[in-house]
DNA sequence: CTTGAAAGGGATACTCT
DNA sequence: AGAGTATCCCTTTCAAG
């Protein structure tokens, strides 16, 4: 399901929109060597296709409140239940992300709260809504985030 | 060093900006119920105050080549080594972040790949540049990512 | 913080190559 | 497809309330 492969002037698109995403379409067109009227159509085309899935600020979690992230492995505590865990937690705001995984685990879901005291009631919200076992890795600072994919 | 707390009317700006990162101020200042003007102060403040960091285009990864991804624990072999795991690890494109956590592990990195293949050739560098051992667990899919913070 | 105005630049559609 | 052009809208700054 991979789709065609892209051309290096698209390639060169992303770069530049995931590295500043509010980037004009003037600039962009400067930066690869296009006109305007043909950038615009390439993204448009990108958006349309769902290589470009949309544009997003990037906070500052520590800024914003929430300065502890921590990533949460869930087991299931019956194996035979249904696995329709992301959409019982999909309304829980804390989780930023939820992965399906191979491993010990059968879902891992990325969190961020205010603190230790809303990490532990989170983590009980969790286990009464999925009726998992969690093990939960915090972490203590992020090097680096949000890097843009090796284009 | 969690900042001044933030006012409702900015929640509603960086709730706004991360769901659309280049919507209009024009917009912005509608659904917030603002000036032009006043919106875009409170956007130029945000960004000087660094809780609005940036702005990036999000993107499937799927369709730009590379459909896989992991997870991979660091743990150091030598456990007097100095501590820079992150700067020997951060020219490989493959990887779009790394966290320091507390647990099993040192260092958690997620990586974004072409498939196993790439994948095998990423951990033999990532032991080798880190003097690491490493554990991986492969994201199977993703339920959501990248969901707006509980502004 | 709001309004209003004004200059400059960007977005978008259209046409031509 | 890409380039050029014209129009309209947005951004950005300013002054004043």
């Amino acid at each position: 399901m991979t789709a065609s492969p892209l051309e290096p002037i698209d390639r060169a698109i992303l770069r530049e929109l995931t590295v500043d995403g509010r980037c004009s379409f003037t600039d962009l067109a400067e930066r690869v060597g296009l006109s305007v009227s043909a950038v615009h159509q390439r993204v448009r085309r990108l958006e349309a296709r769902g290589v470009l899935k949309g544009y997003a600020a990037v906070l500052d979690g520590e800024q914003i409140g929430l300065p502890l992230t921590a990533f949460i492995s869930l087991t299931p505590i019956d194996p035979a239940a249904p696995d329709d865990y992301p959409q019982r937690l999909e309304h829980l705001t804390q989780i930023e992300a939820c992965y399906s995984v191979a491993g010990d685990a059968s879902y891992v879901v990325k969190v961020r709260v205010a603190g230790p005291t809303a990490l532990e009631e989170l983590l009980r919200q969790i286990r009464e809504l999925a009726h998992v076992s969690t093990r939960t890795t915090v972490v203590l600072s992020t090097p680096y985030e949000d890097r843009p994919p090796g284009l």
